[in-house]
DNA sequence: GTCTATACCGCGATAGAC
DNA sequence: GTCTATCGCGGTATAGAC
């Protein structure tokens, strides 16, 4: 297994090369040659590894998404309050952000090219299955008297699934903020809101 | 002036079917002849109109960011009180959403891309104008009491950017959903979030 | 596992006829 | 204002030597 380690590392490593330049310049942007040369070998010799640019990134993809849903499908399956549960799917993503901001970028900026291909069809499987997990968290904390009666579900779904990973594009681990405070921060919007007033019953005297 | 029109039009059909373009697929993977074939005419043809590809998208964006920004600048001039400044800037970006949704993707996309050329540094600095103009709105509404004063400006700044914009994605105008609706509900969010706890005292027996 | 050399294609763009 | 024809570049990918 040593053997194989050492084989998959120089794998892996080709395949973090690549995925930082995905995520900065798009999949499309990104040449052969610049993963290459950011490798320091030459494009060529980038086929003895790869069968060619997409299996690449079908390989970052479908290894990161794996990981991810089975954090979500953990944190779904558990039996804590429904609130409780929302806090720590969001908390997952920030985490996800934090530690593979690669991957989360590609996803974000070429998930609607690539999904076109036949070969990536997981990318439209797996938004599918989000959508569930986060219908099935709302619902059940609208039911449980956690969360507004009045939500539009698939809206919200919409709104937060957007709005956590948008946060990939100015996020930077190690930078100003951790990604726990970040989290912090956008439950206690989400939640409470950023308005001084209280909800529900409007206005004090 | 009825010359001049009839000119314009051709000019404005030909932006419009390009930005359509590259709103669906991105600037890089439009190719001028996807361009050409889908007005009905040659590659060759398209050169007679525009200097370059970089030239289309250079003019489809520029004129937008000056409409939009022409509108922001009215609402932070107004003398409306903070909370309603805020939901005007809001409701603003939901309506440009709804009335250019090719602009705003491209420039979701592909300004990363589009910034790195010095042509195109007016992005950077409209960029910067939109934070200034939020940044403005938000230190207003802490100071006027109308927002948490614990709130970390520049954090909630970025969330409502990105948050805002990113609805791009998935609102079709004439959907299900019209443009003051989706507004209504994520301004409902923002400032009183979607829990059915009140904030700031946090907690209950 | 990497290099040399190269095939082959699609891209943006141009020149001149119509 | 559009078409015909074409150039030159840079892209992905391949074959075989080392």
């Amino acid at each position: 297994m040593a053997a194989e380690t050492a084989k998959a590392t120089r794998r892996e490593q080709l395949l973090a090369i690549a995925a930082g330049l995905f995520a900065e310049k798009g999949f499309k942007n990104t040449t052969v040659r610049d993963i290459a040369d950011a490798s320091g070998i030459l494009s060529g010799s980038l086929y003895h590894h790869f069968d060619s640019k997409e299996s690449m990134v079908d390989e970052i993809l479908s290894t990161f998404q794996e990981e991810l849903f089975a954090a979500y499908d953990a944190v779904l399956a558990s039996d804590a309050e429904s609130r409780a549960k929302i806090e720590r799917a969001v908390r997952l993503s920030f985490e996800a952000i934090d530690q593979h901001p690669h991957e989360v970028a590609i996803f974000q900026n070429d998930a609607g090219y690539l999904g076109a291909f036949e070969r990536f069809g997981y990318l439209a499987e797996r938004n599918a299955q989000s959508r569930e997990v986060w219908v099935a968290l709302l619902t059940e904390g609208v039911a449980a008297g956690a969360l507004r009666q009045d939500l539009d579900i698939e809206l919200t779904y919409r709104f937060i699934r957007d709005t956590v990973w948008v946060a990939v594009k100015w996020y930077r681990p190690g930078g100003r903020h951790s990604h726990t405070e970040v989290a912090d921060q956008y439950l206690t919007i989400l939640l409470d809101g950023i308005s001084t007033t209280t909800p529900q019953l409007h206005e004090r005297p």
